[in-house]
RNA sequence: GCCGAAGUGGCGGAACGGGUAGACGCGACGGUCUCAAACACCGUUGGGGUUCACGCCCCGUGUGGGUUCGAGUCCCACCUUCGGCACCA
């Protein structure tokens, strides 16, 4: 894309004299170089009668380029950063790269680079589009997350975590994605697919890191009085997943060489047990080759196989037919001394409650299914309303009076749920329970693109922690990093030998490293505190910035960095490093853009537009704006190409309010002497509540309304000076939020002091609000009948009186008398005639 | 299947707690400037009817009902689209 060629003479056809044309990426580049060069965006810890106030953006991964979704997300978060700067707070705003992860990885190795060149080039070309946006960006506090300086305190905190107890190894049952040949957590599958690469995932029994986010699901479900939208808090709550119900244990017939003598399964419908008959375990419980009888050890064995192989896409399809097999072995469920065989079947999930599930084929649709599949019995211990004794069809979900239940028979099923819990606690055989959808995050890589897990293993030692004093453990560059299922480090013999932190003697390092959402689980804190040398963040610096006041970014983010910087934040609370409990007290999500047809912008589909073709044509304020007018920001949408031509033009037509020819004179017509002061007024009105509401589209049409009025004033005759000056005056300081370069250009024309972005948000004047008189609507019946001009605080009879002299009204009265009469004053008058 | 959000001109969208539907902009059409053009400028633009004309009338916010003097906005049922979860016992 070229610049485009300069029309060579007089285009408007006004007559006005535009030598000196709009030129958008002169007046960018002049103004960028000044704010560099005075520092203007320079954020203290501290402004003296200014408070803080923490506005965030959510950081780039380092991908490559800057994409159209970055600037939808960031250029709209600076207007309503900029905004609260002129409403008089001292904002932190920063900008920084989330660097590590597999796509760095996968991109080197498909280019032949190093990924720690690879991320460096894209961050060097990232920050250059990034300033290309104009966003008050404090650089001084850039944090990139692949930096040694960074990743060291990133090893801290999971120290920190360590020491909390909050990170532990185990030996689990894990999502594979093969194509990345590693682990990855439970929110980072989609679909049964990696997240990143699309891959078919599948299981692997790993020994692995885990932070214990469930310990806090309860605080963390607890977000109701958030400032943030609705939509995602729901997310939230439903992907931790709170199930109330109860343990029940079962009796193995025959006790397991290990001396297990019970299985325990988790049940929200403790009021069935009664009706159980059979029960299921997952193919990866641990109980299941011990139960297996030798009739039946071939069969269960060859389903097991089958299972692991399976990928979790196929496991997890729900419209596939229930399969599964018998062990042998029985239990007896205590309740009613029933002997109850045990089956293992794919549909169990190994993940949750106990990996076990009992089998109610009555009242509940996956175990009807089963049992009718392999001919086990379906007996009704919930009695539905008009029930005749038959046979179920299909299971009865619904709450009833129990049947067949012995001493419970005759309760409602409500009911029942806390007495039959009940008697298991007081037996010894179970009691009520609370389980969590949301699992444990799992952060172990087997990657080599990550900050390194600073655990050493020694033989009389056991797991070591790294000291502090040791951080950071430093990622090797010379490393042969393609992936091969373990992690690449462990190919580096300088890197995994150590001696012990505790005895001294030969000891191994960990070798996998961090999954990046702990880098970006606590990088807006290292923005208020980037170079400290001894601390993550000082506590005294923690106080002044955090928590952040508003956060911006996409909701896809909702389970996964979202949820994990809550608890991350929770856990930094509790060590007393961060004051309050939640790390984002506002967050807003916008929506997402998509390409010209509608669809989600991609390579493969040829809908990408490049930002910097945007920026390179219609200027940075004209992208900024349009992408701002295009529509709501939470509501995201197709980018049109043609659209942004409207947003041009209107910049253009601004221009020529300052910088071309205007009759004005202090002597002009006296009577529409505050004329332009007062229409700037009332769009100060509507801009400032727009912005406060983050509705910046219509503050932006009301800008453009402005100056099509301003330009009619113009075109009708002389303007009194001091009054269109004031006009354009607010009018630029209206605008500096949204498009700052052009904003300082017209600021600084208008003969301002620099620098327009250390302005105070005007007030506005009420006296140059208020309006002589409304238009008022005269209804018959409900129907628009007629308008009058009258004044504001008219009262009724005034208005009926002039209604009734209207010719139109009279016609759809047709001669009939009102009945009623409604008026609401400045509105409507609505006659009613029966 | 469950949960959530949304359906307004040719298009993006506006309409504060029920009160003038279509602000603002794109596109289209007509014109201006131009040898010709547009990233220029001016004007028209929801649909239908009627008038020589200024006008005036009717219809219209996914569909069908309802409440109300009055419904894009509230209530009920349904349809469609998008997002999330998906054998979580």
């Amino acid at each position: 894309m070229t610049t485009q060629e300069q029309a060579p003479s007089d285009t408007s056809g006004d007559g006005r004299d535009d030598a000196d044309r709009y030129d958008p990426l002169a007046v960018e580049a002049r103004w960028q170089q000044r704010w560099a060069e005075t520092d203007l965006y320079r954020t203290p810890d501290q402004m003296p009668g200014r408070d803080n106030w923490y506005h965030l953006t959510m950081l780039p991964y380092t991908s490559g380029d800057l994409h159209i979704g970055h600037w939808f997300a960031m250029a709209p978060s600076d207007t309503i950063a900029r905004f609260r700067r002129m409403n008089g707070a001292n904002v932190l705003f920063p900008m920084g790269f989330d660097a590590f992860g597999l796509p760095a990885e996968n991109a080197a190795i498909a280019r032949g680079t190093h990924p720690k060149d690879w991320t460096d080039g894209n961050i060097e070309r990232m920050r250059g589009q990034l300033k290309r946006m104009g966003a008050m960006f404090d650089w001084e506090r850039e944090v990139n997350t692949s930096a040694p300086d960074y990743y060291r305190w990133t090893q801290w905190w999971f120290l920190k975590l360590y020491e909390q107890g909050l990170a532990y190894r185990d030996g689990a049952a894990v999502n594979w994605c093969p194509q990345c040949a590693t682990v990855l957590a439970n929110e980072q599958v989609e679909d049964g697919r990696c997240e990143r690469c699309g891959d078919l995932v599948g299981q692997r029994t790993m020994e692995q890191w885990f932070f214990r986010i469930t310990a806090y699901a309860d605080e963390l479900l607890a977000n109701e009085e958030m400032e943030w939208p609705d939509h995602v808090k729901l997310m939230q709550r439903n992907w931790i997943g709170r199930s109330e119900g109860s343990e029940a244990s079962f009796a193995l017939e025959q006790p397991t060489s290990d001396g297990t003598d019970e299985i325990r399964v988790f049940t929200t419908r403790p009021d069935t047990l009664h009706g159980v008959t059979f029960m299921v375990l997952a193919p990866e419980h641990r109980l299941v080759a011990e139960l297996t009888t030798e009739e039946h050890r071939e069969e269960v064995e060859a389903y097991v196989q089958a299972s692991l192989r399976a990928s979790e896409l196929e496991r997890q399809s729900t419209d596939r037919d229930k399969t599964g097999v018998f062990t042998g072995s029985y239990c007896v469920n205590r309740l009613t001394g029933e002997r109850v065989p045990i089956w293992i079947a794919d549909y169990v999930l190994a993940t949750y409650g106990t990996g076990a599930v009992m089998g109610v084929p009555a009242h509940d649709d996956r175990d009807f299914e089963f049992a009718e599949l392999f001919g086990l019995p379906i007996p009704v211990v919930i009695a539905p309303e008009d029930w005749d004794g038959e046979p179920l069809t299909q299971a009865y979900l619904e709450p009833g009076v129990l049947v067949n239940s012995g001493q419970f028979d005759g309760t409602p099923s409500d009911e029942a749920k806390g007495a039959i819990t009940e008697h298991l606690d007081a037996n010894g055989w179970g009691g009520p329970k609370v389980q969590y959808r949301l699992r444990d995050w799992l952060i172990s890589r087997q990657r080599y693109w990550g900050a390194p897990i600073p655990i050493v293993y020694c033989n009389s030692c056991g797991t070591v922690p790294v000291p502090d004093d040791q951080l950071p453990i430093e990622l090797p560059y010379d490393v042969e990093f393609r992936p091969t299922g373990q992690s690449p480090l462990a190919l580096s013999e300088e890197f995994v030998h150590t001696p012990c932190p505790e005895c001294d003697e030969p000891a191994r390092r960990e070798t996998d490293t961090m999954d990046t959402f702990m880098c970006s689980s606590w990088y807006f804190m290292r923005y208020a505190d980037p170079q400290d040398a001894d601390f993550a963040i000082d506590r005294e610096i923690a106080d002044m910035w955090l928590p952040v006041d508003q956060y911006t970014g996409g909701s896809e983010h909702a389970t996964m960095h979202l949820l994990y910087a809550r608890f991350f934040y929770k856990a930094a609370r509790d060590a007393g490093l961060v004051p309050d409990d939640e790390p984002f007290t506002r967050y807003f999500a916008q929506g997402q853009i998509l390409g010209p047809d509608g669809r989600r912008m991609s390579k493969s589909r040829g809908n990408v537009v490049p930002p910097d073709d945007q920026v390179e044509r219609w200027g940075a304020d004209a992208f900024r704006a349009y992408l701002i007018f295009l529509g709501p920001w939470d509501q995201g949408g197709p980018y049109d190409v043609d659209g942004i031509v409207g947003v041009a033009r209107w910049l253009r037509r601004a221009w020529s309010l300052v910088a071309g020819e205007v009759d004005a004179s202090a002597a002009a017509d006296a009577a529409n002497a505050l004329a332009p002061l007062q229409e700037a007024h009332r769009t100060l009105e509507r801009v400032t509540a727009d912005l406060d509401r983050f509705q910046m589209n219509t503050a932006v049409a009301a800008l453009m309304e402005l100056t099509n009025s301003l330009a009619r004033l113009r075109d009708e005759g002389p303007v009194h000076e001091e009054s269109w000056n004031g006009a354009l005056r607010l009018f630029a300081l209206m605008l500096a939020p949204i498009c700052p370069h052009f904003a300082e250009e017209l600021w600084e024309r208008l003969g301002q002091p620099y620098s327009v972005h250390q302005q105070a948000w005007p007030a506005v004047d009420a006296s140059l609000t208020a309006r002589e008189t409304v238009e008022l609507v005269v209804q018959v019946n409900g129907r628009l009948r007629d308008r009058l001009q009258v004044a504001p605080d008219a009262d009724e009879a005034e208005v009926r009186a002039l209604a009734d002299a209207s010719e139109r009204v009279a016609a759809a009265l047709g001669g009939k008398e009102p009945q009623r009469v409604i008026y609401v004053p400045g509105r409507l008058i609505n006659l009613v005639a029966g």
